[in-house]
DNA sequence: AGACCTTTGAAGGGT
DNA sequence: ACCCTTCAAAGGTCT
């Protein structure tokens, strides 16, 4: 849904709230159906409400709102969101072949240069834009913050992996990605669609001209974490950007050696592999002297420093998708230290593979990243958006004897476990998402039959035989 | 289908 | 040292 300056839109799913209702919630007096659709594709209709807005007040009652009501847009401060729209660069076959797209026609200087013109001359993206992304995203606690630090300090593992299931080396993220990729869901709710020229536009905006420095230095300092781990991960990479024109390095396959000396099938890469052992010599001076297997002290000394983005890095355990807040989002994931994961338990967000029915059939139910390289004992840990839930945001639950992290608190309770059963139960999850959530994405997982699960003993031991 | 768009910053080669 | 180019993310848009 787009934004409008003066009103925004909720989406109410399913629609058993009355009109009275709507107003008496958020204290408007002529909300307006703008229509009513099959939000997941199944009988669970949603109905978009548009409102106006204008004070403090409705602000609130919306925000307070939403731990029931999916909420589209954000009222926050922005106007509509428009970019003027570059004219597209010519044919690839009308053009310089040195050139690739307008903006790389012009020299880096003369690209700043018009970024900054579009933004002095009022016809940038978000000029209304006040406050940056980080205060923000921290006033909006449904919406989904990734955990840059568990990015930036993926396992030797993980970005091997990525690299054998994408064929090529990826850079690693400079500052500012590893903070756009923090704020792009926030800077979403302001754009009319997934358009990631505003997200970026907005993205920039904000780390330029409102960030505050010490947010920005913080994601400088989890670069220079991400570039040191993706040379742990890749000794032998270097950039190339000569050789790796898209297009020009295709029938340039590279032999690379991981990092525990085994060889890999040849790749296409956007770098080159060096037959000297010598490195850049990386001009990064690390403020904090880090091992990834003391990331819980990084994050604790980034914390201590920076206290305003710690809810960018500390991040919630869970995943929102964008068009399923109306619905519990419950995700299993596979724990493999007994290290405070918080780190980790973001990161990386459920695959296309294994995330189940995000959008067909809520609630969510999500098997998460497995990452057995450096531990060896599995335990399930489950997680719960708790805006979504029907009580205050702060409960801690216990799921059949695991521990739940509400907020980025992580508490392996025993006292509550009662109350998560009556939770459950009083979500009316339909069985097919029980369904879903036994059975995993494409038959992957084991179905068990749901009443073997009732009890809470009964669901642990299934977790720890599907976790070993 | 694949390039383009949009942002900042890193890193390479060339001058 | 400076300039220029490419590419990291990412999904809609365009050719």
């Amino acid at each position: 849904m787009g934004i409008s300056k003066n009103r925004f839109h909720i989406d109410i799913c399913p629609p058993d709230i009355s009109m009275e209702h709507i107003k008496r919630e958020y204290g408007v007096s002529k909300p307006t159906i703008l229509r009513s659709h099959s939000a997941f594709g199944e009988a669970n209709d949603s109905t978009i409400v548009s409102v106006p807005y204008s004070n403090q007040a409705f602000i609130s009652n919306v925000l307070q709102s939403t731990s029931r009501y999916g909420l589209e847009t954000s009222p926050l401060g922005f106007s509509s969101i428009s970019l003027v729209r570059r004219p597209r660069a010519r044919s690839k076959s009308s053009r310089p072949s040195s050139s690739r797209s307008r903006s790389r026609c012009l020299p880096s200087k003369d690209r700043k240069s018009g970024r900054r013109t579009r933004d002095s001359d009022g016809k940038g993206s978000s000029s209304s834009l006040t406050r940056p992304l980080s205060v923000i995203a921290a006033e909006l606690p449904h919406c989904l913050v990734p955990d840059a630090a568990a990015f930036a300090t993926r396992t030797i593992k993980q970005r091997v992996e990525e690299y054998n299931h994408s064929g090529k080396i990826k850079r690693p993220l400079n500052a500012f990605m590893l903070y756009r990729r923090s704020y792009q869901n926030i800077a979403k709710a302001y754009c009319s669609k997934d358009n990631h020229q505003q997200v970026s536009a907005i993205c920039g905006l904000s780390w330029r001209n409102l960030e505050q420095q010490e947010v920005k230095l913080a994601f400088k300092d989890l670069a220079d974490v991400e570039r040191r781990k993706h040379g742990e991960a890749f000794p032998e990479y270097k950039y190339d950007p000569l050789h790796s024109k898209k297009g020009d390095d295709k029938n340039l396959p590279l032999s690379l050696p991981t990092p525990d000396g085994s060889d890999v099938e040849p790749i296409n890469g956007h770098g080159s592999v060096k037959t000297s052992v010598a490195k850049r010599n990386r001009t990064s001076a690390a403020k904090y002297e880090f091992s990834h297997s003391d990331s819980e002290g990084y994050l604790n000394t980034i914390d201590a420093h920076q206290p305003l983005q710690a809810r960018a890095f500390s991040s919630y355990p869970y995943w929102t998708p964008p068009s399923s807040h109306a619905y519990p989002a419950v995700y299993l994931e596979e724990q493999h230290t007994h290290v405070d994961p918080a780190p980790f338990q973001t990161y990386p967000p459920p695959s296309d593979d294994n995330r189940l029915a995000c959008r067909s059939s809520p609630p969510v139910v999500c098997g998460l990243y497995d990452d057995a390289a450096d531990h060896s004992v599995g335990y399930a840990e489950i997680f719960i958006d708790p805006s979504l839930l029907p009580c205050q945001p702060s409960m801690v639950y216990d799921i059949s004897g695991c521990s739940v992290s509400v907020q980025g608190q992580w508490h392996p309770l025993t006292a509550e476990k009662s109350r998560t059963e009556t939770m459950l139960s009083e979500l009316s999850m339909p069985a097919s998402s029980y369904d879903a959530y036994l059975r995993g994405v494409g038959g992957e997982w084991d179905v068990e039959e749901l009443e073997e699960l009732e009890e809470p003993s009964h669901f642990r031991d299934w977790m720890r035989q599907t976790g070993a």
